[in-house]
DNA sequence: CGATGGCGTGCATAGGTATGCAAACACCCG
DNA sequence: CGGGTGTTTGCATACCTATGCACGCCATCG
């Protein structure tokens, strides 16, 4: 294993100075066309790189941005992540990952090695933060995201679908179709975004006169969904449809009606999903669903990250972008029902 | 924003130098219990932590393992990622990840920019590496580990699953299930995981004496593959059974077959996959498929790596881990078939 | 032709930590 | 009481790069 190459060993084959290699490496300093010339080439002949950590030592920008996600098994995050790498590559920044496990426990304890590595700004996906790091981030100047989880009162920016609209879109449609008995799976019970769609379903069907026939707790998790939505159809007064919280609860619940208890769907019941994930068009399922807008979330989140950046005294915002429902076969089209 | 605080302040108010600080938080170093004790309450009256690029740059040790993968709508990724992430921060290690895309086009540049953060090493998943790559990462002293493909003559530390193996296990299944025409849809051609599933399909069949009736290239894509199964189906003599290399374009393949043609599963074709992610088991697909033990996979390729950390000039392995076929019902399950 | 300004370059230092070395100290045994 | 052994501690330096400062050079302008 060789010696690492440095600044110097490229100075000194290309006869200049140490800060002369640096220079020409940093984009925006004053060099000759010769000299830079003359530093590249022999960069080139001994394979120099600039060595990321001691640059960040320096500047105090390492270009690495944190990101938080407790699981990974909704397949609305992957897809949000593989987004979210390449937006941030493309303006010269990485990530790294950390995994938190469903529990969440010591959301803290990872937070504070992030901390340690000097990230630039973190971004957290599907988690809570305490309001103890939530002022480290602060103190240390370090901006913070939330992506599809809001924290109200948290003076941190997120970035989320509109989900009360989502859930009053879900209501209308279901109400419409001639539904009378509508029941609700929920996310985590602590989770704006779960919170917030139900709130959403839960006043438009007030409006037209409805209350929320039933709720279960499906904790964003396959088999809990899976439990919730059998003990919903065990009642005595079934619902004759299901909002639930996200397409990957919704696919579960969907599993369960058809194979387990022999119901049709939309036949016998109707079944509303939340994200529209790249399963949800599978023919197998062919999901209605709210659209969470990916592309436009996660580029809503840089921006915000990167103004964060720029201005470190800018104020907190909480983003929302409307989706669409988009509209196939899991539940009951209303007459007449044009996009 | 408060100034970052360093060691020097925390030696400062515990009235101590500031090696005496380094080595409170350096294991293994020699402090007596009474100074520990006084620089612990100092360190944490300021909130001290120390920084971790400093550190990196003086021992040489970042702990941060880089990650490349080209994407993640195969949940088996997702489900690997998260494992191979829990896996390291129990050791104290943090993933870097980067992403290729499809196309997989800058993977030269995309490891020249892990290089730059001085990652302690290297995990690549699904990705082919360049000889120039891994002579760089040899010269820099980086092990790398090849997850879930093999690049053979590389010198390189792969983990996979045996593919070879499980191609056998997919031929001798569909055999015993009396087919007769027994076609493969294919992953990448210049994947190590593709081609050995399909050499292995290939020589079980020719020890029986079959040929594999037909190929076509499925390039581990869901919309490829759903174009290759209907060229399959639309041949004269369509196949009666299809290997398809793996879970990801199965589902898709019993789609197009059960949806697009009208066909049933198994009762026309029998379809079997490879990977056993989760959704192979939901009932909608009930997927007939050979398993890859993430778990194991995950375990042996971070051992492998830690080998070569503390052992540099170690030899490269080859581990491929043995997973069982696991019955379900997209294809024939043949007469007195015992697990 | 002298003064002014702008550009290109090197020197020296900073950024925060780990560690070899030597000094200080304690302790034990003969 | 002296020498040897072992443990703590501080000093100084190294890790690698970016950047403020000063200096020299050339061009420009009045």
């Amino acid at each position: 294993m060789a010696r690492k190459i440095t600044s110097q060993d490229v100075a000194k084959l290309a006869g200049v100075s140490q800060s002369a290699v640096s220079r020409v490496f940093t984009k925006g300093a004053s060099v000759s066309p010769d000299m830079a010339e003359r530093v590249r080439v022999a960069a080139d002949t001994l394979g120099y790189r600039p060595n990321a950590l001691a640059r960040g030592l320096i500047t105090g920008r390492t270009r690495i941005i944190g990101l938080v996600v407790a699981y990974l098994d909704n397949p609305f995050y992957p897809d949000a992540i593989e987004k979210l790498s390449t937006a941030l590559q493309k303006q010269g920044y990485h990530l790294l990952i950390f995994t938190t496990g469903r529990h969440g426990i010591d959301t803290d304890r990872v937070i504070s090695e992030l901390l340690d590595y000097q990230v630039d700004g973190i971004i957290t996906a599907s988690i809570n933060l305490s309001g103890k790091l939530t002022k480290r981030c602060a103190a240390a100047g370090i901006p913070v995201v939330l992506f599809n989880r809001g924290i109200p009162g948290s003076g941190l920016s997120a970035v989320t679908s509109d989900n009360l609209a989502g859930g009053r879109k879900a209501a209308e449609f279901l109400l419409a179709g001639g539904h009378k008995r509508l029941a609700h799976i929920s996310g985590f019970r602590d989770a704006s975004t779960s919170q917030d769609r139900l709130e959403g379903f839960r006043a438009a069907l007030a409006e037209a006169g409805h209350d929320v026939h039933a709720i279960e707790d499906g904790k964003y998790d396959r088999a809990t969904a899976c439990e919730a939505a059998r003990r919903l159809m065990d009642r005595p007064d079934p619902p004759d449809a299901i909002f639930v919280a996200n397409d990957h609860m919704a696919l579960a619940v969907m599993d369960v009606l058809r194979f387990d208890l022999k119901l049709d769907v939309p036949g016998d019941v109707s079944i509303l999903g939340y994200d529209d994930v790249p399963m949800a068009a599978w023919p197998a399922y062919d999901l209605t669903t709210l659209r969470q807008p990916t592309r436009r979330m996660v580029q809503a989140t840089v921006e915000e990250l990167f103004a964060q950046l720029e201005n470190p005294t800018r104020a907190a915002r909480r983003i929302e972008i409307d989706g669409p429902l988009v509209v196939r076969s899991s539940a009951r089209i209303p007459q007449g029902y044009v996009t």
